[in-house]
DNA sequence: CTCCATTCCTAGACTCTCTAGGTTTCAGCC
DNA sequence: GGCTGAAACCTAGAGAGTCTAGGAATGGAG
């Protein structure tokens, strides 16, 4: 019988290509073992069960989509560079929606700060805000805002959430605007008590 | 043999308990069933199904969702108003996990537009904003840079995805000003500084 | 009391996860 | 070329879950 050639990174390749065609919660190992003409049990041996196989996944769609970023941003700065972050977010999620799904499935803890894109992709964001003139704890303050508001927004727009006339582009670009506002006029602790470093 | 006294409506009920206390994807007909001493089979008489069940749920927590949240905001206005609207949301969303994961899924759009806590959502967020002074097609877009704001927050805390040290609610309460800011100084067309893009 | 709609049941087909243990294939070495 | 060991892939089966089909009990209306 001929071999499949399975291994874990083919398997897991396999699994996002699956994810954008069927969705995320139909990334089975049972459909991905039909996708290689293999018993469900044979990708045992690459992979330690689903649960293992989704956080693969979910680190593997995490990489690629730093990667979009990381490459939109580079030279840029200031609103520029949060246009062309905020870009190469919503466009991954609106063309691979499945592997963007996998980006959002609870990870452990560890696992997150073991990761390098997860680093990689707060020295992305974190050096995007610098521009802003923003310190600690304001920093990550605006960055929690700015990763809400994204992972909101193509969420919510995913989700077919967003049932108005009104274009889903339009809004993003107001969105954007709105927090570039935000973060150049960002509201320090100027009253009377307030001083945080 | 004693009946359990089904209705739908109390199928849903507890399917709102059993998501909040193991998951809403762990809200399963069988563990229902169990739930009600009651085989699974017998659940099929007050609903169609998985799908079913899942998308009433998510209606019933919407509603509750909005009830909460009309309850905070009535007779407040301006940045009051705001204020009270995320604390209701994200109180609800810290509370009852399960049931808000249940207002994430795809609904029918045409559930969506019949259902009338979706309306009143809609009336109580528009309501709310026109302390601002906006005017469509700003109100539509700023509508949904909070919802999206709002859910992406509470999605990514409760996912546990935000691992720094800084007080989440502190992180919050940033946000909020900074939307409070947006929503005052809206970018309208006529923009000074002009970047294009 | 009888009718009968509703409620709840059993039985079973189908899908999926995962374990245990058995073959087959292939690459490198003698 | 033949041996050998580690992968790669298999069969078999337990267990959980969804869902359908059809049968039996319950309890309210006439």
């Amino acid at each position: 019988m001929a071999r499949a050639g399975l291994t874990t990174d083919r398997v897991v390749a396999a699994a996002a290509e699956l994810a954008d065609e069927a969705g995320f919660e139909h990334v089975t190992l049972t459909a991905l073992a039909r996708r290689f003409g293999v018993k469900d049990a044979s990708l045992y041996s690459h992979v330690r069960g689903l649960a293992d196989l989704r956080t693969r996944l979910a680190l593997y769609a995490g990489g690629e989509l730093i990667d979009r970023i990381a490459w939109a941003v580079a030279g840029r700065a200031g609103k520029d560079a949060l246009t062309a972050f905020a870009g190469a977010y919503r466009a991954y999620a609106m063309e691979h929606p499945g592997r963007y799904a996998a980006t959002q499935i609870r990870i452990d803890q560890s696992l997150i700060a073991a990761s390098p894109q997860m680093r990689r992709t707060a020295e992305i964001t974190y050096g995007m805000l610098r521009a802003y003139g923003l310190r600690e704890p304001d920093l990550t303050d605006a960055v929690r805002l700015l990763r809400s508001t994204f992972h909101g927004y193509c969420a919510l727009e995913s989700a077919g959430g967003f049932g108005a006339d009104r274009a889903v582009q339009a809004s993003w670009d107001k969105a954007i605007d709105a927090l570039h506002l935000a973060l150049t006029h960002w509201p320090r602790e100027a009253r009377p008590d307030g001083d945080d470093r």
